[in-house]
DNA sequence: CTTGGCACTCTCAGTACTGGAGTGCCAGCA
DNA sequence: TGCTGGCACTCCAGTACTGAGAGTGCCAAG
């Protein structure tokens, strides 16, 4: 069976409405709230075909409607609208990110004022190192036995590790190995960095080569590194503020939000900067999460996604602003990371 | 009024009932569960004492009591003993930190450890700017009016800012640069850079001063700024477990949490790393956290202290355990460093 | 197809009652 | 003087009951 207009409509007004009393919607505050131009009874028989088609349930016989994932589902596909932000939110972003000083700096503020602008919990991925390029390699000696290899990419990202020598290296090696790797790298893809490292082992003058190849392997290394996989939170304070919601508890919630695994997945699968997918209740993957929405998108300088960002919040969220924020907020750390 | 060794004894096995069960604890329960030699009615006479004193409380006429704040205090001071950490504790202390790959990955693993540790939320701070010495500084030229600026301490922190060069500089006179920087700073603590910097700008070619000036200022907000004050927390989920505590909800408390200013401050005021506080309830200066406690040290290489750790939980926590876990954690990042 | 009416259901808040845990006090005993 | 058992008292927590209110489903009529 297909809903008509004003099925959707009072659907609409039940989302609508719950979000803002999280209380169970009855038929009469329905048609006194929203202009239907129908009668509550009218209204009972479409929540009664709505609550068949699985879109509204109530809590108990005799309450109001809540509605569903699946009718949470058919809001957002369908029925949200666009919610544009308000110029004093435009104001906020663009003055908080611009004073931003470096890349942690940004992606701190970054989360902390989607968290602010949702009033939720708001989750920020580090730029992905394979996804940018190199800058810059530079090579320092510490002593004899030690390097120090410090690794910049074009999103401003820095990364550092040390390299040992155990049989020692010369000053001068190191400048003919730090100019040779800059030839090789800068300005290449770090998914390209591996390719062109093997070519560069290829060419180097055999008596550098072991040298080479120590540094070759830390800096490989780094590429692959769980350093690829920070991800920053913010806002779980307001997680304890909806109260009521939430099946049983927010300690599990919390848990789950800790572990920078399960953050990966939620904000780590990332498509183009243009997309956003909205995860509501139970077609959330992660055990811990069902009974909570996940608004996600990417970021990155024009095309390219860098990593992904998003806010977790009760299935019952302000979906349109939400979604305009998480949108909003994204188009500018993308075009300050471009700018960089 | 001075307490006998009795009445003492009686408040000890207060507070340890209390911690266990979460549940005022009455003067029955009490003569069953511990040794005290003596009778439920004698031990009422007692409790009798320990209330006028200011040391129990009960939540209402005929409950039991629960210790006060001023109670864990006489606790704390006099009665905690020390309870050593399982073997399996140290193993896994040691076995996690030792895994650490630079100087990020210390703090995370720390954070969490002690969160894990304690079932409570931890805090570290990054080891302080100012309080290191100043292993290399490095100058990346980006291209003819930018510069890119990496300061490396001897914790392994890297700090990173731009240079900006309206009208341009040249390859050479980055060499100079950074030569001449390093030499002035090299194994200087970073609080006595400032001086440094300016006696070399008094002995510096005057063509490179204006260079050095710029290079200098960016330096010196360097060592000022905010990236001294970076704090980390793991275990907030910890905090929603102990549902019952926290006088009304954990959202303020979370929410202060979250700012870093008062994490600063909890953390901060740190003395020697031998050195152990405890505040308990209304001890606390943060207007939010009365009601919590907070136990926290400081760390470092050898007697200089870097920054703190610590961790906070409801007053009603397990004191011994918490001030032995919070030590040992300390004392190994600490090795750590001065290892590195 | 919509509407008003009506009987029915279920929750929620309030009241009353009871059992149990714990106390304070007192008188007796070492 | 200090400890002990006894006893009356207090207060909470849990249970049971009640009435009001909100909301529903269904039906007959427009």
């Amino acid at each position: 069976m297909t809903l008509d207009e004003r099925k959707l409509a009072v659907l609409r007004a039940i989302v609508q409405d719950y979000v803002n009393t999280e209380e169970p919607v009855g038929s009469k505050s329905l048609a006194e709230r929203h202009q239907l131009g129908v009668s509550p009874a009218t209204i009972r028989n479409d929540m009664a075909v709505l609550e068949e088609e699985g879109y509204i349930a109530q809590p108990h016989t005799s309450a109001g409607r809540i509605p569903t994932d699946k009718g949470y589902r058919l809001f957002v596909d369908r029925l949200a609208g666009i919610k544009p932000l308000s110029a004093a939110e435009r104001r906020a972003i663009q003055t908080l990110l611009n004073g931003a000083i470096d890349l942690d700096d940004v992606v701190t503020r970054t989360v902390r004022l989607l968290a602010q602008l949702t009033r939720q919990v708001a989750v920020v991925q580090y730029p992905s190192l394979t996804r940018s390029a190199v800058r810059h390699v530079e090579l320092v000696q510490l002593n004899v036995n030690r390097l120090l290899l410090v690794l910049i990419t074009d999103t401003g990202r820095v990364d550092q590790r040390t390299v040992e020598f155990p049989s020692g290296i010369s000053d001068d090696d190191v400048n003919v190995l730090r100019s040779a790797v800059n030839n090789a790298l800068v300005g290449q893809r770090l998914s390209d960095a591996p390719t062109r490292v093997e070519e560069l082992l290829d060419t180097i003058a055999p008596a550098l080569r072991p040298a080479l190849t120590t540094v070759a392997s830390v800096l490989l290394e780094t590429l692959v590194e769980r350093r690829e996989e920070r991800v920053v939170l913010a806002g779980t304070a307001n997680l304890t503020r909806s109260t009521v919601d939430f099946r049983g508890s927010v300690f599990p919630i919390l848990e789950a939000l800790e572990e920078q695994v399960v953050l990966l997945k939620l904000v780590g699968e990332v498509d183009s900067p243009s997309m956003l997918r909205v995860r509501i209740g139970d077609e959330n993957q992660v055990e811990e999460l069902r009974g909570i929405s996940v608004v996600t998108t990417a970021y990155g300088a024009g095309d390219t996604a860098l990593a992904g960002l998003g806010v977790v919040g009760p299935t019952r969220m302000d979906y349109p602003g939400t979604i305009s924020a998480v949108r909003a907020v994204a188009r500018y750390v993308g075009e300050i990371l471009a700018g960089n």
